[in-house]
RNA sequence: GGGGUUGUAGCUCAACUGGACAGAGCGACGGUUUCCUAAACCGUAGGUUCCGGGUUCGAUUCCCGGCAGCCCCA
C-alpha cells in the first residue's frame, strides 16, 4: 500500500464515506516535521465545516500506527509523519524488486504520437534545434517507460517555395563536383546564392525559381528526382546529429506526407459550414473562442500551416487512432496551435491534442538567425562539448567515447534542467557546465556508486538485503531512502507536466543527496551487518540514477 | 490597438500547482584529501518573490489594476 492510501484510509475511517477526495501526502519540506507531511485536513475544514486541527486530530487518530512510528499535529492542522524503518525498508526492497523501479505501467495500451525536432530539409541543424530535440525526445522516453506505445514522429519541413529557389541554385550555383558529392552544406549555399539573386531587381531568376516549384508541384520527373535527392540526403545529415544524441524516430512524415490529403479538408471544412469565403480567402471564424480567425486557403488557392496539419491530425488519428498526439514546438507557435486545436474538436477528431510550447533560444540576446550571424551549427557545438569534455577527461586516461558522454550529456542536460517554458539565452560556458548542477555532476555520481559496488565485488545485484536496512540508524542513509522513494512519482510529474526538468531536478536532488551520503557514511568500512544493506542502497542509488539519466537521454557511465 | 507570456539572491534558475522559515547552481568568503573517485563534501554572507490592492487560517502561486521585457495577431 503506498503512503497515500494508508493516509486516505485514516480519512475514510475518520469520516465515513463524506467527499474526501484525493489524499496527498508530500516529502516533509523539513526534517523536523518528519518524514512525510499531509496538509489535506486544512483543505477539508471548510467543507465540513470544522476546526482543521480537530480533522488532524481525528486522522492521527486514525491512522494505523504498524506504518508510523511518530504522527504529529502542528500548526493550523499539518499532519507530519515519520514512518517506522520496517515500512521503509519494505519499500525500498519492493522498489528494488520491480523491473521498472516503480514507474506505473499506467500507459499499457495506449497509443501516443509524439512530434518533434522537425527541422527544414536542405539545411543545417543549429544550436536553436537543440531545444525541440532534446526536450522532445526526453517526453518521448518518459511516456515510453510508463507503457505507451510512442511513435515519435519527425515531421520535416519538406516542401515550400523554398524547393524552388533550391532546384534553381542547385543547376547554376553548384559546380559538377559540388553536384557529385552533394552535402546539407552544399544545399545551403546554394539556397543562399539563389535566394540572392532572386531579390534581384528585374525578377528574372526569382520567376525561373517560381517555374521551378511549379514544375515540383505538378509532377515534374527531374524536379521530384532531385526534391528527393534533396531530402533524401538531408535526412541522412539530421541522423548523424540525432544518433549523436541518441535521438530515434519512427517515421519522418514530413510536410510533403499531407500534401494531398489538403484538399479533402477544405472541403469537409466547408461541408461542416466551418470555413467561410472572406476576401477571397477561406477562412475559419474562431473569435468567440478569442482565437481570431485561421487561413485555410490562401486567396491565391495555397493551404497553409492550419490545412495541413488539419490533415495530419486526421490522416494520425485514421492510422494509429492515438490517445494523444503532443507538439514539441517553440511558444511562438502558440495561437497557431490552439487555433487547429479548436478546429479539429469541431471536425470531431477524437484525440487529445497538447502542445509543449518551449521558449526560444536566442543568443546574447538576439534571434539566432544567419542574418544576425550568430547561427551556430549544431555540430560545431558538439565538437565544442567533446573538445572541453576530452581536455579533462584524458588526465584520467579517459577516451575519445567518454568525452562525447560528458560533453554531449552536459549540452543536454543544461536544456533539460530547465522549465520547457523558459528562453534560453545560449553561452558556451552555461550550455558546457561540468560542475555544480550539470550532467557530468550526475555522471560523476553514477561512477562513484558504480566504482564503489565493483570494490565490494558486486554489480547491481538486486538481490542484496535491502530490508536490513531497519538496523541502519543513521539520518543520512534514511534521508537517501526516503528520496529514492520518490523516483516514480518524479517520472509520472515529469510525464503529467510534460517538462522533464521535474525529473532532471529530482535527479539533481538525488545525488546531492547521496554525494553528502557518501562522504560522511562509510560502506565498505562499516559493520558487516551495516555494509550489506548500506550496498544495497547505494546499489539502488545506481539503478535509479541510470534509469533517470536514461530517460532524459544521458549516457552514464561506469567509469569517469 | 487586441491577445499571450515572463518578472524570485550579484548572475542562471527551482519551488511537486494554495502550505510551515522561498531553495539549488555559478560567483564571493572560509574549511575538508595518509580515509569507498575532491568533476566532490561542509560552512558563512546574500531576498520588500516588479509595484499596489483583493480573496484566504495561509499567496511566489489564484483574482483585479499598474509598470517593464519578450512573443503572436490585425
Amino acid at each position: 500500500m503506498t503512503l497515500n492510501e494508508i493516509t486516505e484510509n485514516a480519512f475514510k475511517k475518520a469520516f465515513g464515506e463524506l467527499e474526501i477526495g484525493e489524499i496527498k501526502v508530500l516529502p516533509a519540506t523539513d526534517p523536523k516535521f518528519g518524514d512525510y507531511q499531509c496538509n489535506d485536513a486544512l483543505k477539508l475544514a471548510k467543507k465540513l465545516k470544522m476546526n482543521p486541527r480537530e480533522i488532524a486530530n481525528k486522522v492521527a487518530e486514525a491512522l494505523d500506527r504498524e506504518y508510523f512510528e511518530k504522527v504529529e499535529v502542528a500548526g493550523p492542522g499539518f499532519l507530519n509523519l515519520t514512518v517506522r524503518r520496517t515500512w521503509l525498508a519494505q519499500s525500498l526492497a519492493n522498489l528494488a524488486k520491480s523491473q521498472v523501479l516503480g514507474i506505473p505501467q499506467s500507459g499499457k495500451g495506449k497509443k501516443i504520437v509524439i512530434d518533434y525536432s522537425s527541422p527544414n530539409a536542405a539545411k543545417q541543424m543549429h544550436i536553436g534545434h537543440i531545444r525541440s530535440t532534446v526536450i522532445g525526445n526526453a517526453i518521448d522516453r518518459i511516456f515510453r517507460s510508463l507503457g505507451y506505445d510512442v511513435i515519435a514522429d519527425n515531421h520535416l519541413g519538406d516542401w515550400g517555395t523554398q524547393f524552388g529557389i533550391l532546384i534553381k541554385g542547385y543547376r547554376e550555383c553548384l559546380n559538377d563536383e559540388e553536384r557529385a558529392n552533394l552535402t546539407v552544406a552544399n544545399l545551403e549555399k546554394c539556397y543562399v546564392l539563389s535566394a540572392a539573386k532572386a531579390k534581384e531587381e528585374d525578377g528574372v531568376w526569382k520567376d525561373a525559381c517560381r517555374a521551378e516549384l511549379v514544375k515540383l508541384q505538378q509532377g515534374d520527373e527531374a524536379n521530384i528526382a532531385l526534391w528527393k535527392k534533396f531530402i533524401e540526403i538531408s535526412i541522412g545529415e539530421f541522423e548523424r546529429m540525432y544518433s549523436k544524441l541518441g535521438v530515434k524516430f519512427d517515421t519522418y512524415r514530413g510536410e510533403s506526407y499531407y500534401n494531398n490529403m489538403m484538399g479533402g479538408i477544405v472541403e469537409k471544412l466547408v461541408q461542416m459550414n466551418l470555413a467561410v469565403e472572406s476576401e477571397g480567402a477561406l477562412i475559419v471564424n474562431l473569435e468567440e473562442e478569442k482565437l481570431g480567425v485561421a487561413i485555410v486557403r490562401k486567396s491565391d488557392g495555397g493551404f497553409n500551416y492550419t490545412t495541413s496539419d488539419l490533415a495530419c491530425v486526421k490522416s494520425r488519428v485514421e492510422e494509429y487512432d492515438p490517445e494523444r498526439i503532443i507538439y514539441v514546438t517553440d511558444d511562438r507557435q502558440k495561437l497557431h496551435f490552439a487555433q487547429f486545436f479548436s478546429i479539429s474538436k469541431k471536425m470531431g477528431y477524437d484525440v487529445k491534442l497538447v502542445h509543449v510550447p518551449f521558449g526560444l533560444m536566442s543568443f546574447q540576446g538576439k534571434a539566432i538567425s544567419t542574418r544576425e550571424g550568430n547561427l551556430i551549427r549544431l555540430e560545431e557545438l558538439l565538437a565544442e562539448a567533446k573538445r572541453r569534455a576530452f581536455e579533462i577527461v584524458k588526465e584520467r586516461g579517459g577516451d575519445e567515447q567518454l568525452a562525447e558522454s560528458i560533453g554531449y550529456g552536459a549540452v543536454k542536460y543544461t536544456d533539460l534542467s530547465h522549465d520547457p517554458a523558459t528562453a534560453i539565452d545560449f553561452d558556451w560556458d552555461k550550455a558546457l557546465a561540468l560542475d555544480g548542477n550539470s550532467g557530468p555532476y550526475l555522471q560523476y555520481a553514477h561512477a562513484r556508486v558504480c566504482s564503489l559496488l565493483a570494490k565490494a565485488g558486486i554489480e547491481n545485484d538486486s538481490s542484496l538485503p535491502i530490508e536490513n536496512i531497519v538496523q541502519d540508524e543513521a539520518p543520512a542513509t534514511k534521508r537517501l531512502a526516503l528520496q529514492l522513494l520518490e523516483f516514480p512519482g518524479a517520472v509520472v510529474r515529469a510525464a503529467e507536466a510534460y517538462k522533464p526538468s521535474i525529473l532532471a531536478d529530482y535527479l539533481h536532488e538525488t545525488a546531492q543527496i547521496y554525494s553528502s551520503f557518501y562522504q560522511n557514511i562509510p560502506v565498505l568500512k562499516s559493520d558487516e551487518a551495516l555494509k550489506s544493506s548500506r550496498l544495497a542502497l547505494c546499489s539502488l542509488f545506481g539503478e535509479v540514477l541510470r534509469k533517470g539519466l536514461e530517460l532524459l537521454g544521458i549516457d552514464a557511465p561506469n567509469r569517469i
